[in-house]
DNA sequence: GTCTATAACCCGATAGAC
DNA sequence: GTCTATCGGGTTATAGAC
């Protein structure tokens, strides 16, 4: 059709304009992010942005919406293989890992949506949220039952925020404050540390050994 | 004097503006957070504040320089103890989780001051943090002379993200996101609960180990 | 689709009375 | 110290040309 070419250009326009709002929400916040940084960042001016997303709030929560599944895709990819029920757990830890190192914006935007308390955007982190959730509980049920896990029963809430809080402080708080001690993000070495550390944090919280073997 | 009376009240206005600010500023965020409010809060008009406080930024630099303290001062008060280095870090990890478990708002400060950016306001938390970092550090340092530690040389940075982070997540982000599985403020044996969880994670850091004894 | 206005609003900050 | 009134800057969103 006559309109193809446009509509390329349309939808090129719209990826580059999600793309730059990743990158403003996640360096300003919501409120102080302003439609012409995110404007300028794509190469159009402020009112272009209107076109294509009916207000800022709207921009918002597409971006938000695209990278969270996004996340959640490399997340559940996890779970296909057939693998004891640990590493599954193990293995979904680290895709968030590499997933937030790579993208430290993505981080700061987690960062200030757990800050809300509003039940206005939360429906949005939450709808990603529960299945992951569901899943862990779902294995540290079946953990119990395998004998795997020792000890008082293991508090989900626990291990979630345990392992989430860790990389995202250790990826976008800490570096921040200081400086001097900050992970390059670009260094893999610190990368793949970070990676075994939250291997065997996994396996701490929930085994409650050290390591798995 | 004459004016010690205004002077006494000029005092309470002052404080009350500070723990209104607090609440305001941790429920909204800065920029989102409306000077009208913090002073409806007070119970004062909107150009009241500036008599106090020179501009917005003030106000919220003084909030925050008075939580930190408080909070420094609880976590070093720790310290006075002749005791062992591994329960006097698990001490300050205690105090922190007690700080911010009473002080759900203040988490909310933490996670978006933690988003910054900015080398603006880093200095404060920096400022914070550093002597906490300091003594982890040395006291790391002290473990693995001492043998307690076992293994390869442990991360400061990754001892301090998985216990802050742990605890903010905990008491902040996950209850705004999963209503139903939030852990009720005021319910004191979540409290106790996530003590003895957060106890276990230090000596896990660093010694390794699921138990000291 | 993208531009150049411009409208409309909100909110921080000041001036000055009391 | 606290009030009322007002100014002024900055930002979202719209109207309408191209």
């Amino acid at each position: 059709m006559a309109a193809t070419r446009s509509r390329v250009r349309g939808e090129k326009t719209r990826q580059k304009i999600l793309d730059a709002a990743e990158e403003i929400f996640a360096r300003d916040g919501y409120d102080a992010a302003r439609m012409e940084d995110i404007a300028s960042a794509v190469g159009i001016q402020r009112a272009g942005l209107f076109y294509y997303f009916k207000d800022k709030s709207a921009l918002y929560q597409a971006m938000l919406d695209t990278v969270l599944s996004e996340l959640l895709a490399k997340m559940t990819a996890e779970l296909d293989q057939e693998l004891p029920l640990l590493e599954q757990v193990e293995n979904c830890a680290v895709a968030w890992v590499d997933f937030v190192w790579r993208r430290p914006g993505f981080a700061r935007i987690v960062l200030r949506e757990g800050a809300k308390t509003s039940s206005f955007n939360r429906e949005e982190l939450a709808k990603f949220a529960r299945p992951i959730m569901e899943l862990l509980q779902r294995l540290l049920e079946d953990a119990q039952q395998q004998g795997i896990s020792q000890g008082p029963t293991v508090d989900v809430l626990h291990v979630a925020s345990t392992l989430a809080g860790s990389t995202v402080f250790m990826i976008a708080v800490f570096p921040s404050i200081m400086s001097e001690l900050s992970p390059d993000p670009n260094n893999e070495e610190r990368l793949e540390a970070h990676k075994r550390e939250i291997r065997q944090l996994t396996r701490f919280l929930l085994t409650g050994m050290k390591s798995g073997s």
